[in-house]
DNA sequence: GTTTCGTAAATTTTT
DNA sequence: TTTACGAAAC
């Protein structure tokens, strides 16, 4: 097969397309490889680090490795340890060394450092004073367990939120503090001294509940191999390579873990970027690509330098971005594809009229490229909004990844609490929830009392449940409800022994009557039930799935994966179309045609990151791998204003668009009725109107002079300052698109349909206008401006 | 004790 | 625009 096709078709995950392959020979395939690729394929034994560029053949290197160790060096397949940074790029590998091989690599671990770790830690649970049904706590489980421990310990948990405390105990976990160190490492914020005061408490508690949330399942390995030394040996022992991708994102317990695992045979490939490590925020450190060139000795290091992907016009940019960064390894791409089509920088009024410029930009494209092979991308999930609604309007497909996680959804947690339940007794975050849905009576004055009670008892919710008929505390009602559901749980779980997750969720379903609940609680109710549904044959889908070697029953497996597993990539939208995603979720993926969205001062780079230098040059590297996701056309585009939460916000371009190389660029802005700010935000309420004539209909494309008023564009310069944060302030009194408010303009609204501005009363913020709304149903109203988000009504132009 | 309504707050990225 | 929480009503 020709290598250098593969990507040749426009498809965001670059595995779909290759066409099976029923047998090649490894000597074919070392042939279509560069000399660098070729040397770290062929390093079969001893430490070896890959600094590889993006595009530059690294999964190709990786797969093609483990199947010559499979092949050539006669490694078993399940001795090879593969960590991927991603289930999606766990499933891709796995399935390309299977295509590699002309079979199934079967047992071979693969799988993400959590997913890998958490199977470890099944079998050595009893070790760490767990049993091995521990749950894995979520978030919002932990912050649930957390909220609780602040207010045992008196915290107003208005004050010292959950969510923040979480935040830096994470942190601590991360950086492998114990809570001692994280008192001592800020004696004097009070917040932090509340998360050491809760971080003492969390690990005993987690551990009652038999559950470990996601760091301690990096962390409890760790542990378990510093503490028992047989431990350690016997899992040395085990694997006689590992193989690690994105390697720069790999926080310290991660790498300690590599470290503990490697040391013994030093077999260990470590692959990744320090020009693509995004993950600061989270605890990654690319100092590790130093570090384990120091702990290895003798690492070999190879360099990846040619990129197969991007044209000459998109490295160059890419190039110059990451050249303002400093403290890198260094390294420079190259690509064989001179030219290419130049970037074109955008300039939009607001995300409506970017997203709108960009939707129809793109069916324009689509003589030269099908919507598969396009992507916008955006710093964050909220920015989808716009898009989702302009791709719709525009009956454009699309494929949204990633927003909201599948199993995040609370109709979905609700009834997996009952499963969690089910499989560890203990999962007291569980019960709490479980029991909440369907209502029965108790609420949080009941649980309160009845947890005091649980807790003298000394007992889990669930076990003191079973025994409820003794807590004479507790009004009758409550304790026969309590007993109840205990009774529901035990048989649920007496069924769950012989059965497979989908029939025990229908079974749960039925008990509970969640159909009936859901559909009465609302008009929401009927979406809810759809999700179940999917849940449902979720389940009887997996449960088909046969998993070798696998830890725990079936129910217990199927929990894990829809703990760690981010949302099996529940897409939303159509099938196929053009793809949706943030700029963290694209990393390793590419496409023709790239958009990235949104750039501007304080959204990108988030003015958050702006605060400390290290912060910048973290963005500045999501700004490269956006970038380079890029193989033939790179869009880039901002807006002079912004909704952001609920706010609408000035914008100037990002300094990474600043950045760009100017003889590769076009500029270009749409010719959108301008949404006035500053100076002329007085000329709301009567006069109004802007821009004379409807810009808006105007295609996109050509700078046209004066699309209405005398706004001026701010200026875009090459040399414009950029060194000071960014500090905007929220636009006062503007609607987003403008309709110009006088009596008899049309204005359209999101839920009610088109009308006519019959009047307008107030002034300032509480500006309000009465609008007759075409739908009878709705008649007349009476809507406060800032907040009713009305649109000009331009269905007209079309119609 | 539960439901409903209203007001306030909040929004980074993912395993 | 959505969600979370608190107060008042049921």
């Amino acid at each position: 097969m020709r290598w250098s096709r593969e990507n040749d078709v426009g498809r965001p995950v670059s595995t779909d397309y290759l066409p099976a392959v029923s047998h090649t020979s490894d000597a074919d395939l070392l042939d279509s490889l560069n000399p660098a690729q070729r040397e770290a394929v062929e390093h079969l034994h001893g430490p070896i680090l890959v600094l590889a560029g993006a595009g530059s053949g690294k999964t190709r290197v990786l797969t093609l490795r483990i199947a010559r160790l499979i092949e050539e060096a006669r490694v078993p397949a399940d001795r090879i340890l593969a960590v991927t940074f991603t289930n999606k790029a766990a499933g891709e590998m796995k399935a390309r060394v299977g295509r590699l091989l002309g079979r199934d690599p079967a047992g071979l671990w693969i799988g993400t450092f959590h997913s890998l770790s958490a199977r470890l830690l099944r079998r050595e649970a009893e070790v760490l004073g767990f049993t091995r049904n521990f749950t894995i706590y979520d978030e919002d489980d932990r912050n649930a367990l957390i909220g609780r421990l602040l207010t045992e310990g008196g915290y107003d948990k208005k004050k010292i939120t959950p969510r923040a405390v979480a935040g830096i105990i994470s942190g601590a976990k991360n950086r492998m503090q114990d809570p001692d160190e994280l008192a001592r490492s800020n004696p004097f914020d009070m917040l932090v001294k509340a998360a050491a005061v809760v971080y003492e408490q969390l690990g005993p508690a987690l551990k009652t509940a038999n559950a470990m949330d996601f760091d301690d399942l990096l962390l409890h390995p760790v542990k378990l191999f510093h503490e028992h030394p047989d431990r350690l040996e016997a899992w040395r022992h085990r694997f006689d390579h590992i193989l690690v991708d994105e390697f720069q994102d790999t926080n310290l317990a991660q790498y300690r873990l590599v470290r503990f695992l490697g040391l013994g045979h030093g077999n260990v490939m470590a692959v990744g970027d320090d020009d693509q490590s995004i993950y600061g925020w989270r605890g990654a450190q690319v100092g590790n690509m130093r570090e384990f060139q120091q702990d290895f000795r003798g690492t070999q290091v190879v360099r990846l330098e040619m990129n197969y992907r991007s044209t000459q016009v998109v490295l160059d940019a890419a190039n110059q971005v990451i050249a303002q960064n400093k403290g890198r390894i260094g390294k420079t791409l190259h690509t064989t594809r001179s030219g290419g089509e130049p970037i074109t920088v955008l300039a939009a009024a607001d995300e409506r009229d970017e997203a709108e410029w960009i939707v129809r930009e793109l069916q324009a494209r689509r003589q030269d490229w099908a919507y598969e092979s396009m992507a916008v991308l955006y710093r964050t999930n909220a920015q989808s909004r716009a898009f989702e609604e302009q791709f719709r309007r525009a009956a454009v497909p699309y494929r949204l990844i990633g927003a909201i996680s599948f199993y995040d959804r609370r109709e979905v947690k609700d009834l997996l609490a009952y499963l969690r339940l089910v499989v560890n007794p203990k999962d007291d975050e569980a019960f709490v929830r479980a029991i909440a849905v369907p209502k029965r009576g108790i609420g949080e004055a009941s649980l309160n009392s009845f947890a005091l009670i649980a807790r003298r008892w000394n007992k889990s919710l669930l076990e003191a449940a079973r025994q409820a008929d003794a807590a004479q505390d507790l009004r009758p009602n409550v304790r026969n409800a309590l007993l109840a559901f205990a009774e529901l749980i035990d048989r649920l779980a007496q069924f769950a022994a012989i059965e497979a997750p989908a029939p025990i969720l229908e079974r749960l379903i039925e008990t509970i009557e969640y159909e009936k609940v859901l559909i009465e609680e609302g008009p929401e109710g009927a979406d809810r039930w759809e999700n179940v549904k999917e849940l449902v044959a979720g389940a009887a889908e997996w449960s088909e799935e046969v998993e070798e070697g696998a830890e725990g029953t079936a129910l217990g497996r199927f929990l894990e994966e829809a703990a760690l597993i981010a949302a099996p990539d529940k897409e939303q939208g159509d099938e196929e179309g053009v793809t949706m995603m943030t700029l963290h979720t694209a990393k390793g993926l590419e496409w023709p045609v790239v958009v990235m969205a949104g750039m501007e001062e304080g959204l990108f780079p988030l003015s958050r990151a702006l605060e400390s230098p290290e912060g910048i040059e973290e963005e500045r590297r999501l700004a490269y791998v956006g970038i380079t996701r890029s193989r033939d056309k790179l869009y880039v585009t901002w807006a002079r204003s912004r909704r952001r939460g609920g706010q609408l916000m000035p914008g100037i371009t990002s300094r990474f668009v600043e950045d760009l190389p100017a003889e590769r660029v076009e500029e270009k802005r749409t010719s959108a009725l301008f949404t006035p700010f500053g100076s002329r935000s007085s000329g709301w309420g009567g006069q109004g109107g802007y821009g004379g004539q409807g810009g808006r209909g105007g295609q996109g494309g050509r700078p046209s002079k004066s699309s209405g008023g005398d706004w001026r564009p701010p200026e875009w310069t090459k040399d414009a300052p950029s060194a000071s944060p960014y500090q905007a302030e929220p636009i006062e009194n503007t609607s987003q698109t403008a309709p110009r408010l006088v009596k008899g303009e049309r204005v359209r609204h999101r839920k009610f349909g088109s009308g006519v501005i019959q009047g307008l009363s107030g002034g300032g913020k509480d500006l309000k206008v009465t609008v007759l709304f075409a739908d009878p149903e709705f008649g007349t109203k009476n809507l406060l401006v800032a907040y009713a988000g009305l649109e000009r009504d331009d269905d007209w132009e079309s119609a």
